[in-house]
RNA sequence: CGGGGUGUGGCGCAGCCUGGCAGCGCGCCUGUUUUGGGUACAGGAGGUCGGAGGUUCGAAUCCUCUCACCCCGACCA
């Protein structure tokens, strides 16, 4: 490709409205643009390594036996109404009517569409397993899009679906995908955590998410060095040492105090100068209709996910609806404004978190506008319902498995894949005989892989203060000629003969034949990140050499005019491995 | 959805409070200059000031409504 006539649109200054890196990198690069909040135009560099990325996606896939289909981005909310997810989804699924009045919907993902392809068609254990994928344009309505590509409301994804005659074979094409993932993430180049994971409302048990591990990431994630296990900080399991308060400690009289105006921790903290671990926060949720108090430490961070599977297993309740108490509710749970819940005298079930079982002589809210209780104590003041695990990991928490001590770190969730079940086959009746004759219905799991996500996700991990660093396997051109002087028709003939001698030997490359000074092309060079760079300048060719400079680090090397072709071939081909 | 903010040539911004010629830097075009890390000078093109309504002799500026976008909190590939 040839700079002077190429749509490649670099600038000097970051986006105004971007945060992160990949966001600023990418746009500056001329690699996407933002056509409306979320949604994204991708340019001719951006869009090459977005396939390149595909392709080592789909030969993973096929590698694993899957095949590769295309469902439609618009779909008929009647495959909706029968798995039942037209009135759970939530507005993230944009909606919208035809000419006729009919309810359709833009796909945020398959299952439905997916399940209604295969019932009636897949119909004999004879033709089982199987596992169809798709690379296609999703489309959520998110709340809040941000971060250039990591969280888009239009995006890329690889989403793949299995169909298996029972668990234990809908397990091993689990694995399967699980061992495939891996691979994806290694060629890639990712430092990435294969973690625990909860399934969302996709559905189903089994669940682990791919996060490559950045500080820009949107999801925590723990991991203990003594055992391996790793869970996103939302489902990880905490060990808590001992139980019940320690022995001999003096317990004190509770003992009311003003707290005018003072309604979270950190100010409630502050104005009585006692740190946010000797409070216990009272936090007010409704559960079908119910309203109960979930108490954790001041300092830990309550977690629903945790709350809701405990509802369900230890309390046995249905949950149609979990979530915060409103204003409204709060008031009339503990007849106070919010901020000064508190589970003395409160008369709703309280379920604590553990960490509160070793507390003594603490401080709550007391259920009365600008007061709290101080020497607060479990067992005295008030009682608990139950004690359970209800609160996110974080680092330094003891692991819930070997009781080591968990690591945090933050990451950027490029995969997720699931074990479904039985979930949309029953309720969208995809059934196959077995071979006794009986129907039963196709045990399936789902996949996923957010293919413009894991751009973003290389750019956050393969840069440097002048711009991106891109791994060859996903670099829009393996080389990028600069002729430095470009009023030097001997400069210019040698970078058109590079050029053409590199693109014959089959490498993707990049001459940068624009009317201009040498210094903008090195900066545009470091900019788009391009990993072998020759520079052809007047007086070294003179001597019969070019300058060889690699852009993931190293000095410049002088190559003779001779050896130059076939070198930049070897470090292209040995690095594509 | 809740809270905070911004909309002015392609990009980044000033002007608004206190109404009176629509400006600056970058980029772009022409010429000269420079020729190894965004050279310098001169000339030039390009804007319904997000939109609608109102106040006024006069509105980018004041008022009302509206739309869009950004940032901080609950969701997900």
């Amino acid at each position: 490709m040839r700079l002077a006539t190429a749509f490649m649109p670099t600038r000097k200054e970051d986006p105004v409205e971007a945060e992160v890196v990949s966001h600023k990198l990418l746009t500056r690069g001329g690699y996407i643009r933002m056509v409306t909040r979320g949604i994204y135009n991708f340019l001719p560099l951006g869009w090459r390594s977005v396939r390149k990325i595909e392709q080592i996606v789909r030969e993973e896939m096929d590698r694993a036996g899957a095949q590769e289909v295309l469902m439609p981005g618009v779909q008929p909310a009647e495959l909706w109404r029968e798995s039942g997810r037209w009135d759970k989804y939530g507005p993230e699924l944009l909606r919208f009517q035809d000419r006729k009045g009919s309810d359709f919907c833009l796909g945020p993902t398959h299952e439905e569409v997916i399940t209604d392809m295969v019932r009636g068609e897949l119909t004999s254990y004879k033709q089982l397993p199987v596992n169809l994928y798709q690379i296609q344009a999703k489309f959520r309505d998110e709340p809040r899009p941000r971060f250039g590509l990591m969280r888009g409301r239009e995006f890329i994804m690889k989403d793949a679906y299995s169909f298996d005659v029972d668990e234990e074979s809908a397990l091993k094409s689990y694995d399967i995908m699980f061992e495939a993932y891996n691979k994806i993430c290694e060629r890639l180049g990712f430092k990435f955590r294969a973690v625990e994971a909860d399934t969302g409302n996709i559905g189903g048990s089994r669940s682990h998410e791919f996060q490559v591990l950045a500080d820009t990431g949107e999801d925590e994630i723990v991991s203990c060095p003594e055992c391996g296990y790793t869970a996103n900080v939302e489902l990880a399991s905490i060990k808590v040492e001992g139980h019940g308060r320690p022995a001999g400690v003096h317990l004190e009289t509770i003992q009311p105090v003003d707290t005018p105006d003072v309604r979270t921790i950190e100010e409630v903290s502050e104005f009585l100068g006692k740190p946010a671990d000797q409070f216990v926060k009272t936090l007010l949720y409704v559960v079908n209709e119910e309203t109960i108090a979930v108490l954790v430490r001041g300092d830990h961070e309550a977690n629903e996910i945790k709350l809701r599977a405990f509802l369900r297993d230890e309390r046995g309740i249905e949950i149609e609806e979990l979530r915060m108490a409103s204003d409204v509710e709060v008031k009339e749970a503990t007849s106070a404004p919010v901020g000064f819940a508190g589970p003395v005298n409160l008369h709703v079930p309280v379920y604590a978190d553990l960490a509160v079982q070793e507390m003594a002589n603490f401080v709550v809210g007391a259920n009365a506008a600008d007061k709290h209780f101080v020497n607060t104590n479990h067992g005295e003041d008030f009682d608990v319902t139950t004690w359970a695990d209800l609160r996110q990991a974080r680092g330094g928490d003891k692991c819930g498995r070997c009781g080591g001590t968990f690591q945090a770190y933050r990451g950027i969730e490029v995969g997720h894949v699931f074990y479904l079940g039985t979930k949309y086959s029953e309720s969208m009746n995809a059934n196959f005989q077995d071979e006794n004759g009986q129907q039963k219905p196709l045990v399936m799991g789902c996949y996923g892989i957010g293919i413009t996500r894991m751009l973003a996700a290389i750019i956050e991990q393969n840069h440097d203060e002048n711009g991106i660093i891109w791994p060859m396997a996903v670099t829009p051109y393996h080389v990028t000629i600069l002729p430095l002087q470009y009023k030097n028709d001997a400069v210019m003939a040698e970078g058109e003969r590079l050029y053409k001698e590199l693109s014959d030997a089959g490498l993707e490359v990049m001459l940068d034949d624009r009317n201009m000074g040498a210094g903008g092309k090195f900066k545009d060079a470091d900019l788009v990140g391009i990993p072998v760079r020759v520079a052809i300048g007047g007086r070294s060719l003179e001597e019969g050499v070019v300058e060889l400079k690699l852009r993931d680090g190293g000095e410049v090397e002088k190559v003779p005019v001779g050896e130059i072709v076939d070198k930049v071939i070897g470090i292209v081909q040995s690095r594509l491995g």
